[in-house]
RNA sequence: GGGGACGUAGCUCAACUGGGAGAGCGCCGGCUUUGCAAGCCGGAGGUUGUGGGUUCGAGCCCCAUCGUCUCCA
């Protein structure tokens, strides 16, 4: 029986031996795609190809490309488990023609691997072509038609027609699309999971698990218009992609593909660490738990690797959903403490030798996802809190669909745990009414979508490509301007006038196209007849953009113009060189195992995100600073070198994954005086940044913040050269302020902060003190007015103007008059310094049953010192502004106290 | 990108309609006990995330900002 890893292998080894280059898998984290959240196909690291939007480096191409469909068109997430086909994560394999061959070989290889290497039994094998649609005048797809009959042996009556959703394939709704061709198979009856549905028949496309696609075969040879027509394309493509998972289930005769050695070794472990079996059942709960935290954790450890961190948006977010729904089945095997960080090494283990980078990083895969089950059960606890009030409040009927919904949107609690534990408790949930809050939910965050049209105007247009060498060399260039980029697409003639924003494509640039973190430049672009100034800096497959707007004149397709850079390109480099010295630094300090997360090379500051469990010590930060600063000190030489990506690999340089590198990359090294040197360098980075020629230009170097980004994420913040000393420079200006205004030298500084700050807690606690011991006299006061104040009935009505005095102590007087009278209305009043007027009451219980209130006395009276007041029934108070008015709003409470106690 | 919630002592959280910043745990000291676990008594610990505003008065209301949690796309 073939392996998982074999059948691969021999897919790949295949097509090579059909003239394809092996194209290794793109990251499953595109990055520079913002349309894409994960990659979702094999043709995603191609579509600038399929756009014509660049030339191709090969003609053919084939690999296994990871995958993930969590999101958007295709999300299978929910349907993970249930059955033996769904995934995630899943790898697709593919061959692609660049305007090479089309749908002849691509049928007759198809053909051939499965039924002749594979040995595939041909009886069972089915194939679909595209039957055409009417409606919006789509040929026919009769060219394959007669190639399945001409190229295989398969019989004509297996050849079947098929509609637009199958058999017709589009990136969006304009764009390049074309007719599919299918091959499925036939598993035999036994495998039909549709016999109790009235009505079924077994066929191909019908739903049902006898028959399943095995491999789409793509044709692209239209480009769909803005008005829906359909044109040839110049330059025909073929996009194939065959499911490994299903190839693999059906080459090692398995029923599921969950039985295959894609996922066994994950559910084996899985199966001692929690002592469930595993007994491949659909529809059993045990089982189902099993399949989703296999496919979940696969998903997870690759996602990860490939630089995807939990969140709460974007890619983020679905990572944390994939984890958290791993969790929430994980409790279905009695695993209720994190234990997923503990299966990831398991998949790194086994598909490391196909992609070595799971492998790698599987120490830090393992602590995000430790640390985000952490978080989780955190959620959970929190949660079923939560619950327990909604429950409470449901008195035995129904919970709250607006509860259950809160619950979920706020509190991030699975809703399906909220109705299994509302059963447990013999409430209902109202699910229709949840549903429809999640739709309104859903329907506010689409109407908040923006469009972006920038790149379907650019869909089939094949943007020149643009020599930027001069960006490492010079600070200007002479060009000639070749056309302009708005939202209605690339123009090759015209002019455009003052005030016009656009994006100008020229032949040659020194400009820096925005990539691997550095900014891209700013600057000028001058005619003799016009100025463009350039605000940013970005690149469309091999074309460089400069987009800014007209600052003054004209400029037409056809001018010769002079390109010129604003001046912080020194600092750039710098701070780009100084990045790399950063990298090798935190390497030396802290272990090979730091891996840059990402970074921003600006003029003004470089920042640096690794992978790190903890923060940095102190020692560790002064240590990373002390190696960067000696080698700025020995001046060591920067060497760049474009080589052959085998070559450079070889060197040992580093590559940031998710960047694309072609065959041709350009190694930065430190510490080689020229390239035959290039062996004795430090540092080797793939990059294609700028640099300085030797790294004593940076001059200084300092970091300005270490600080965690996400579970196990660090962020580094460093300055350079002038930069730096600027930011010094103010650094210091404040300490010398300091020291004017302390009026102590500059090393004496924390210790006498630290001591103004003990003195001043000292002062604080003694004024406190002073307070309550000056309110003796207070409380003395207080007491006489008792013997001698007004009684009504058994209540005393205390009423008096004190001397200043503060709210504690007033306050501390009237809860002790309550106290000895048992029972009274007190009213106070007293006028600081400036002015400011507080009347304060307090009234015992007793009178307040009676309907004497606090606050409403209090609001009655502060009016009369032009202000306002409130409080409780026992105790209130107000502020007023009129001093002299004290002695008339006492009276005024005092005639309102006998009122209501007459009454 | 859009929505919801939260931010108070070292930790977990209270504080009603705007009116007295508190509890439990932890920490320190003392007592009790053969020892431990514990118990009793006392104590320290706060710029209520930050900055504005409204108000006589803001932990609470308004605006901004930072951070955390969470849902949708």
């Amino acid at each position: 029986m073939l392996t998982a890893k074999e059948i691969r292998t021999s897919f790949i080894d295949f097509f090579r031996e059909k003239g394809h280059d092996f194209v290794p898998s793109s990251p499953i984290v595109p990055i520079g795609d913002n349309t894409l959240l994960f990659a979702n196909a094999g043709m995603n690291q191609f579509k600038d190809i399929f756009m014509g939007l660049t030339v191709p480096k090969c003609k053919r191409a084939a690999n296994s490309q990871k995958c993930l469909r969590v999101s958007g068109k295709h999300n299978d997430l929910e349907e993970v488990g249930k059955d033996t086909y769904h995934h995630t994560f899943f790898e697709m394999l593919g061959n692609w023609s660049f305007g090479d061959y089309f749908k002849a070989e691509a049928i007759e290889w198809a053909w051939q691997l499965l039924t002749e290497v594979w040995e595939i039994d041909p009886d069972k094998l089915w194939a679909t072509v595209f039957q055409g649609s009417e409606k919006d005048g789509t040929p026919r797809d009769t060219e394959a038609k007669e190639l399945w009959k001409k190229a295989t042996s398969i019989s004509a009556d297996r050849v079947l027609a098929c509609g637009k959703k199958d058999n017709f394939w589009e990136m969006g709704a304009t764009g390049p699309c074309g007719p599919c061709s299918e091959i499925h198979i036939d598993l035999g009856p036994e495998n039909c999971d549709m016999k109790n549905v009235a009505g079924h028949k077994c066929a191909v496309n019908c739903g049902c698990a006898r028959f399943i696609e095995l491999w789409n075969l793509v044709f692209i040879q239209f480009n769909r218009g803005e008005n829906g027509t359909l044109n040839p394309l110049s330059a025909k493509h073929v996009d194939t992609g065959a499911g490994l998972e299903r190839i693999v289930a059906v080459l090692q005769n398995k029923k599921s593909n969950y039985d295959t050695d894609l996922f066994m070794p994950v559910i084996n472990h899985l199966s001692e660490m929690t002592g469930h079996r595993y007994t491949s059942t659909l529809g059993n709960k045990t089982d189902n738990a099993f399949r989703v935290i296999a496919d979940h954790i696969r998903a997870l450890t690759f996602a990860i690797t490939d630089g995807a961190v939990p969140s709460n948006d974007g890619r983020g977010y679905v990572i944390r959903r994939i984890l958290r729904r791993a969790c929430r089945f994980g409790r279905e095997l009695d695993m209720h403490e994190p234990f997923l960080y503990k299966v990831a090494p398991v998949v790194a283990e086994y598909m490391g030798e196909a992609f070595g980078e799971v492998r790698a990083r599987i120490d830090y895969v393992s602590t995000v996802i430790e640390s985000e089950e952490v978080s989780f059960n955190r959620t959970l606890d929190r949660g079923i809190d939560i619950f327990n009030a909604a429950a409470a409040k449901a008195k035995g009927e129904t919970i709250d669909a607006e509860d259950a919904f809160q619950l979920y949107d706020t509190y991030g609690f699975p809703f399906d745990l909220t109705r299994l534990m509302a059963q447990e408790r013999g409430l209902k949930v109202d699910s229709d009414k949840f549903n429809e809050l999640m739709e309104q939910q859903r329907q506010r965050a689409r109407a908040a979508q923006k469009t972006d049209s920038f790149m379907t105007a650019l869909t089939d247009v094949e943007l020149p490509t643009t020599e930027d060498l001069h960006k490492y060399k010079a600070d200007s260039c002479e060009s000639e301007i070749l056309g302009f980029i708005d939202s209605d697409g690339f123009k090759t003639e015209g002019q455009i006038e003052t005030g016009t924003e656009t994006s100008i494509v020229l032949d040659k640039t020194c400009f820096y196209a925005e990539s691997g973190g550095q900014v891209g430049d700013c600057g000028t672009i001058e005619s003799a007849s016009g100025k463009f100034i350039v605000e940013a800096t970005s690149k469309i497959a091999n074309c460089v953009l400069h987009q800014g707007k007209v600052g003054q004149g004209s400029l037409s397709v056809g001018d010769k113009a002079k390109a010129h850079i604003s001046k912080d390109r020194n600092s750039i480099k710098k701070n780009h060189t100084a990045t790399h010295l950063l990298q090798w630094a935190l390497q030396q300090v802290c272990g090979e195992a730091i891996a840059q997360q990402g970074s921003l090379v600006s003029e003004d500051y470089l920042r640096f995100d690794f992978t790190c469990p903890r923060a940095l010590t102190g020692e560790e930060a002064k240590k990373v600073e002390t190696l960067i600063k000696e080698k700025i000190i020995a001046d060591a030489p920067v060497t760049c070198k474009t080589m052959q990506r085998v070559d450079a690999e070889k060197l040992g340089a580093m590559a940031l994954f998710g960047e694309k590198y072609g065959n041709d990359v350009r190694v930065v090294a430190i510490g080689a005086a020229s390239e035959k040197g290039i062996n004795e360098a430090f540092s080797k980075e793939f990059c294609g940044g700028t640099h300085v020629d030797s790294v004593g230009s940076i001059g200084n170097f300092k970091i300005i913040k270490e600080e965690s980004i996400s579970a196990g994420v660090r962020r580094i913040t460093a300055m350079t050269g002038s930069g730096l000393g600027e930011y010094l420079e103010k650094r210091s200006d404040i300490v010398d302020e300091l020291s004017v205004l302390l009026k102590v030298p500059v090393e004496e500084l924390p210790m006498r902060v630290a001591a103004i700050l003990k003195d001043n807690k000292k002062l604080a606690k003694q004024l406190k003190t002073a307070a309550k011991q000056s309110g003796v006299d207070i409380m003395a006061e207080a007491r006489k007015l008792l013997d001698s104040c007004e009684k009504v009935g058994n209540s005393s009505v205390i009423t008096s103007k004190l001397p200043a005095t503060s709210v504690e102590q007033a306050r501390a007087a009237i809860d002790m008059l309550k106290k000895k009278a048992k029972s009274a209305a007190v009213v106070f009043g007293f006028a600081d310094d400036e002015g400011k007027v507080t009347l304060i009451s307090g009234v015992t219980d007793d009178l307040i049953k009676k309907g004497l209130k606090a606050g409403d006395l209090i609001k009655e009276i502060a009016p009369i010192v032009g202000g306002g007041g409130g409080g409780r029934p026992q105790m209130a108070q107000a502020g007023g502004k009129d001093p002299a008015k004290i002695d008339e709003a006492l009276k005024k409470a005092v005639e309102l106290i006998k009122e209501k106690l007459a009454g």
